[in-house]
DNA sequence: ATCCTAACGCAACGTCCGTCGCATTTAGGG
DNA sequence: CCCTAAATGCGACGGACGTTGCGTTAGGAT
């Protein structure tokens, strides 16, 4: 929608009005967090109109979603440690720096997904590539002759990676990167 | 602060305001979700005027935190079934029965923790003194000599608990009663 | 039964949010 | 170089939100 129809006027004003807001967007999380996040003090430290902020982006959801999406790394894939113990250790400390380093886009993310479903779309649609990506630490495992081909691929990277979403999002309490990669191994052990 | 100074008038009227507005609350949170949630909708709903809403709860996630305090069960603790992994597994199927079930107050819970330092206080004081109660399993199971006494307990509890929390809630994916199920059992094995 | 005061109802107000109609600028094609 | 249409800027508007001052009601005590 918003970086689709990019064939009728790609132009130069409206690439800057862009880049403009959506820096705006990121100063704005830093200073005051999400719930301080509006379109009006958008409009105002980028300088664009709060009308043109309300008829290309909608909503303050519609502003993250379009700066995830700016943000996508589309060749992305895991780290190869050579094995799937390694992997998972690897995978967690990506995660756990994403969640520490502040401001966190995707905690963000996360809290405009419950206001808007064009925001929890957006995410759902990021978290499933990443976990399409990641399932192939599982599969290199099991080509390795490591663990049983019939594994389940989103039930181990699940048993990794959720404690850590859990204790920081929702229990809201510190993790230190030693309980991650316990997290990752336990995950790891559950299959052989 | 709202069921605290309970000591200067618990009047008949003011105790019935309050169950008015709570069941309010609760209707208008299974037809419209909790992005639906307004304080108008409530006084208009519960026949209570505005001014009194804003006056004892402030804002709708006061509204919410009223009613999680309402609805706590103080005397809850874990099943004891014998075994760790059953434990893990009662205390699972609750907790998938919690987030399955229409409308679901933990789900509105955590989009509000996301607006306000109100709502996400409540929540985190909720989730330690559950998570605190629940420990009461891994303990049976070292005194039954099961597992060894320097578990960790709270690890244990998130690799059990953490996988269905992050799958329905934020990835926003079905899960079945049997994947929790074999997630508890992963979590008593990794202490084993 | 009467008084006192906390709690509630009520109306009006200022503010912020989101929308609309219209003028202006700018990118891209002829 | 000009012409056209898209994108933006601008001001005004209606409505919802939250607040305030004041009158009214009802619970608890004497």
């Amino acid at each position: 929608m918003i970086a689709g129809d990019r064939a009728s006027r790609p132009g130069g004003r409206t690439a800057r009005v862009r880049s403009d807001v959506l820096a705006a967007v990121e100063s704005e999380l830093a200073e005051h967090g999400y719930d301080g996040l509006t379109i009006g003090a958008v409009a105002a430290r980028s300088g664009v109109h709060r009308t043109t902020l309300y008829r290309r982006w909608k909503t303050v959801a519609g502003l993250l979603v379009d700066l995830l999406e700016a943000g996508a790394d589309d060749s992305w894939e895991p780290a190869d440690t050579g094995s799937l113990e390694g992997d998972l250790i690897a995978v967690n400390r990506e995660i756990h720096a994403a969640l520490t380093t502040r401001p966190s886009i995707t905690q963000a993310m996360i809290a405009a997904s419950f206001r808007t479903t064009d925001a929890a779309d957006a995410l759902t649609r990021f978290w499933e590539d990443r976990y399409a990506r990641t399932a192939l630490v599982v599969s290199r495992a099991v080509a390795r002759g490591e663990i049983p081909s019939d594994t389940d691929a989103h039930q181990v990277l699940l048993t990794a990676t959720a404690p850590l979403y859990h204790q920081v999002i929702l229990l809201r309490q510190p993790m230190s990167r030693d309980q991650a990669d316990r997290h990752a191994r336990i995950a790891a052990a559950s299959v052989r």
